[in-house]
RNA sequence: GCGCUCGUAGCUCAGCUGGAUAGAGUGUUUGGCUACGAACCAAAAGGUCAGGGGUUCGAAUCCCUUCGAGCGCACCA
């Protein structure tokens, strides 16, 4: 068999049985009816159209043909024009063994290669790691390792955000509190950037004064220079430090003011292409196109005062980025509510020239409190993720006596897990309630139950001393056969979460995959059984149940404990 | 005002390009450990998919409309 994956073979085949009709794609999908069948493809109504008969007298001839290939135990049309279909034993352990034997899966190579470039969203240095940063940090690595996975080259940039006023007013803070550069503390940073950054809001005469100092900055004052270095390297410390226990890694560390160089070669190209012009002291870049329903507002490229922001750094890094590497793809993992200005960036680089990459914005949602507006705590702050952390630990010591005696390494996966499968499992766009207690929960449907199920299947395996057999062509109940079916719609998954940019796919299908497990290990008994062929292919089925598991968890970056 | 996103079980959410009887978890009620880990499994109950109209053989999904929520719209990021 030439195929890689169940949904291709069955496609093919059924391009085959189509005979003398026509349909520009067919498409076959899980049934959506478990009790019926493995598979259906509803291509009859459609054929019904365009050729005037019924849509079961067109199932019933195309079946008819089905019948004679191999793949299937049953084949049949149901009114009024369903055509279900029932995989044979042997077709799905063909596959399975593939799977088995192949490197990734049998996954098919995706071709070509391309090159990928990821932002995650990069934290602001004049902040620490907030809630709000758990979201891309686990979205975009999770989305890394996908596109990884299918074959892409990926590089992934943290893309701090270091180049905006968000500096100039701590520095501007420092300052006003004679807080000295050698004696500048984490707490001060954490403390001044929300103190100064009201300050601006409500005077005027500040926010002229912060801006002054970003703008002098930016155009190289020796004195800001160190205390931005100062910023930088505190603040990064502890950045690095809080990925590093989400087990969130960046092949480069850059931040905005790596592209700083850049920014004068940017502006050049606008003002040659005369794409820049000034408006109201500034210089602006129009992106509006024809076919805008509604009023686009153009870029702001550099202010009135000289200093440049974030969209300029946005080009000028995608500038910097197609001179290192020539992505054939930038993905950015940022707030759905930036929308509008990548919209901006991407128009005005597109029309500049400066990359011919696909660039996309990928957004998600606002983590909410149960109140439905932006998480606070009790005093108004955003909670800090160190103390998440801390908080969803305890509640998990809590939650059982042993956990306890754990060691600090296995929790701290489970946290991880705690928290990643919470959030992975929503849909990336959609802002989303967070509540403390569903950051608690260890069972149901969560990364405890998840792991849990791994862990035990892998005892099993050890038990057993299982090395490796042949698997037969029996599959021997329903529990069993569920499994199997389950297994095989791992090619689909994968891709269709890559595709989508969408790891809540992988998430679905593992949560599926354990309950699949956990149902057959439920009600298959294997340690006792007599039966050694029974026994050597169900341990085989397991094995690969496992080594799936555990590729999948990677992609979604959970790690698995020793022991829970 | 203009635009974007959304409204699915008491609560939190899945539901990919339209398919058959709407899916989980949690909560409620109940059954299962002298067998590989009960952080598990099994069962019951719970829905006018916000309301209305339309397209289609077929709509939670596509179109229109009303109501409701969130967000964004020139020198913040």
């Amino acid at each position: 068999m030439g195929e890689n994956m169940v949904i291709e073979a069955l496609e093919n085949v059924l391009k085959e049985a189509l005979g003398t009709y026509t349909l520009d794609t067919v498409n076959v999908v899980k049934a959506n009816r478990p009790d019926l069948c493995d598979y259906q493809f509803d291509g009859a109504f459609k054929l019904a159209k365009q050729y005037k008969k019924s849509p079961m007298e067109i199932a019933e001839e195309i079946v008819a043909t089905l019948r004679e290939s191999s793949y299937f135990e049953k084949v049949e049309a149901a009114s009024p024009g369903f055509i279900n279909m029932t995989l044979a034993s042997t077709f799905i352990n063909q596959i399975l063994c593939d799977m088995r034997e192949k490197s990734k899966f049998n996954l098919p190579k995706m071709e070509p290669s391309l090159t990928y470039v990821i932002d995650y969203g990069g934290p602001n240095i004049a902040k620490p790691l907030h809630v709000g940063h758990l979201r891309p940090a686990i979205v975009g690595e999770s989305i890394k390792r996908i596109v990884s996975y299918v074959g892409h080259n990926v590089i992934s940039d943290v893309h701090f955000g270091d180049f905006g006023l968000q500096i100039g007013e701590v520095i501007y803070g420092m300052q006003e509190e004679n807080i000295s550069i050698e004696d500048v503390t984490l707490e001060d940073l954490n403390r001044l950037y929300p103190q100064i950054s009201k300050l601006c809001k409500e005077d005027e005469k500040v926010k002229e004064k912060c801006a002054n100092i970003t703008k002098e900055l930016q155009d190289g004052s020796l004195e800001y220079e160190k205390y931005y270095q100062k910023i930088f390297d505190l603040s990064k410390k502890d950045i690095v430090r809080i990925y590093k226990y989400l087990d969130v890694d960046f092949d480069l560390w850059y931040g905005e003011m790596d592209a700083r160089v850049f920014i004068p070669l940017v502006e050049e190209i606008l003002l040659n292409k005369s794409l820049a012009y000034h408006s109201e002291g500034a210089l602006v870049v129009d992106v509006y196109e024809d076919t805008d329903s509604k009023e686009m507002p153009p870029l702001i490229f550099k202010k009135s005062n000289g200093a440049y922001l974030y969209g300029s750094t946005d080009m000028a890094t995608i500038y910097q980025r197609e001179k290192d590497f020539q992505p054939d793809y930038i993905l950015y993992v940022a707030d759905t509510r930036q929308s509008l200005h990548f919209k901006q960036v991407f128009r005005a680089s597109t029309k500049a020239g400066i990359t011919d990459a696909h660039l996309e914005h990928l957004g998600f949602g606002t983590i909410n409190g149960i109140d439905g507006k932006p998480y606070k705590t009790r005093n108004g702050q955003t909670p800090k993720l160190d103390d998440l952390f801390k908080e969803v630990e305890e509640l998990f010591v809590e939650s059982k006596e042993t956990n306890k005696d754990m060691s600090e390494e296995d929790r701290r996966k489970i946290v991880g897990s705690i928290l990643k499968f919470a959030d992975l499992q929503n849909n990336r766009e959609k802002d989303y309630i967070f509540d403390g207690k569903k950051f608690s929960d260890v069972v149901g449907k969560t990364g405890p139950y998840i792991l849990y199920t791994y862990l035990r299947i892998k005892r099993i395996l050890e038990l057993e001393k299982y090395k490796g057999s042949k698997l037969g062509n029996c599959i021997y109940n329903a529990y069993d056969r569920g499994l199997r079916i389950q297994l095989l719609d791992f090619h689909k998954t994968i891709l269709s979460a890559y595709r989508l940019r969408l790891p809540s796919v992988i998430a679905t299908y593992i949560y599926d995959l354990c309950v699949s497990l956990n149902t057959f290990y439920q009600n298959n008994h294997i340690s006792g059984l007599e039966d050694i062929e029974k026994k050597q292919n169900w341990l085989f089925i397991l094995a690969l149940a496992k080594d799936m598991l555990k590729e999948l968890l990677y992609l979604l970056g959970i790690e698995i404990p020793s022991m829970m």
